[in-house]
RNA sequence: GGAGGGAUGGCCGAGCGGACGAAGGCGAUAGUCUUGAAAACUAUUGUAUGUAUUCCAUACCGUGGGUUCGAAUCCCACUCCCUCCGCCA
């Protein structure tokens, strides 16, 4: 959520981030709904004022006097209480409409509409000349190493099982990753996959993406996307002082998607599926470092890319591909020889203050408090790194056999055997 | 799942219908005293919003509703915590 205040002193960005994000929105009816709403919680406050007063009066009140005061009184308090309903209306309505303005972009990302104007920065890695590739399905599943045909009989679509080296890989995968963000200063967490409500409105999945989330309504809880929703809201309501900033998480969890309206899209093997393992980066901090904190968080993720040797490009995500919270968002894509393309394994937004002002997290520094900026990134998404492990170290007769130093990261050299 | 008890400022803890944004203590900050420090004493010490910039108004005593002229205080619902029983990785 933006500050409301942007309307009386910064209409102008407000207006520039519209157009660029390419929607239709009416501010001059937000910014007569916000006048409105405070004028009218002003004119509301100072009648309880006077009710107040009035109340103080009627406690020192003879016998006399009481019967009259009271009488004012209860008319007081009436209108009072009606004031106050129409205040409470017009803020509701005003915030319904507000909290669906999307968070300002960076002026440093590029302009465009959709994926396809997104901007290649650099590509790193060696591209390694594979005559006729097979993707990663054919491959594992030869080697009895994954079954999403079972998965499907027992799950649905969409879903896998994984076994013995992969299963090895992925564990491997996960502790030497937190052991190299825990040296950079993220503490390794295991946080709840099951939120309330509150913790997805918050990371401002709701009510925008609320399709793409499992629910579990017997207990209204519902199954994260992603360990950002819980690291999140691990400081919803707090304030942080400003020199314990940055503070540093490295989440691990399971992440649930329903991937509604993606039907026929990435359903070979698992690409794209309804559940997976990742390790997630998250940072709170100080609204003066987050562009600085971004680069870093980028920087980690391509340490881990190139430490694995695969090959990648990262992109600037442009205007009108960036989700309502991002304002700024790098994308890093790893070769898929199968599909001769770079495909994303990583992402890393800047949300600055627009989770946390939902959150209400703040920092505090010699007697200022503001709303600090919060960002995430993917460490590892263990099943696309798979796949691009996979794909970028298979060899002509259909095995995976990867080099020494990667082999020494992920506990396997010749997969399968 | 069953039976009870509780939630008040950074922390502890009083208040149980008007004098309460909230006693008292601890902690923190500043000052007095001191060669310096400690102790003692004095003062300050929550957050947010507003047509308010050292002033003023309003809101906040777990959360949301209700009763009342008036609610931290009474009523209802919810959330969380604690104790006991049962179950359980």
């Amino acid at each position: 959520m933006l500050d409301p205040a942007i309307l009386k002193d910064n209409l102008e960005d407000l207006e520039l981030n519209i157009s660029r994000r390419d929607l239709k929105i009416d501010i001059n009816l937000l910014i007569s709904l916000n006048d409105e709403r405070k004028s009218l919680r002003f004119d509301a406050e100072q009648k309880r004022s006077q009710q107040k007063e009035l109340g103080k009066q009627i406690a020192n009140a003879n016998e006399n006097e009481k019967e009259e005061l009271l009488d004012k009184a209860s008319e007081l308090s009436n209108e009072v209480k009606l004031l106050f309903e129409e205040v409470d209306k017009r803020d509701e309505e005003f915030f319904n409409l507000w909290v669906k303005i999307p968070n300002l972009i960076s002026k440093t990302s590029p302009d465009g509409k959709s994926d396809q104007d997104n901007l290649e920065i650099k590509k790193v890695g060696n591209v390694k000349d594979i005559s006729s590739p097979k993707d990663h399905l054919e491959i594992a599943t030869k080697l009895n190493l994954l079954d999403v045909e079972k998965a499907s009989e027992v799950s649905g679509s969409r879903f896998a099982y994984l076994f013995g080296d992969l299963v090895k890989i992925e564990f491997n995968l996960v502790s030497w990753a937190l052991n190299k963000l825990s040296e950079k200063g993220f503490t390794p967490t295991v946080p709840p996959v099951l939120v309330r409500e509150n913790a997805l409105y918050g990371t401002g999945f709701f009510p925008d993406d609320a399709e793409q989330v499992y629910e579990i309504p017997n207990d209204d809880l519902y199954l994260v996307g992603t360990s950002e929703v819980p690291l999140a809201a691990l400081h919803t309501n707090e304030i942080i002082n400003l020199e314990e900033l940055p503070l540093r998480y490295a989440g691990f969890s399971t992440c649930f998607r329903r991937e509604a309206g993606t039907y026929g899209k990435d359903t070979t093997g698992i690409f794209r599926v309804h559940q997976f393992d990742k390790v997630e980066m998250f940072s709170f901090c100080s609204p003066e470092k987050s562009e600085k904190e971004h680069e870093f968080i980028l920087s980690v993720e391509e340490e881990l890319l190139q430490s694995l040797e695969i090959p990648y490009r990262v992109v600037d995500v442009c205007a009108g591909d960036l989700g309502a919270s991002a304002a700024k968002k790098y994308d890093i894509e790893a070769w898929i020889p199968s599909q001769n393309t770079y495909r994303e394994v990583t992402s890393c937004s800047n949300t600055t203050s627009f989770q946390a002002r939902r959150l209400n997290i703040r920092a505090k520094s010699e007697g200022e408090t503001k709303v600090l900026h919060t960002l995430n990134g993917t460490a590892i998404a263990v099943g696309r790194i798979l796949i691009a492990l996979i794909e970028n170290n298979q060899t002509e007769d259909g095995n995976v056999k990867f080099s020494n130093k990667v082999a020494e990261i992920i506990g396997v050299k010749n997969l399968g055997q």
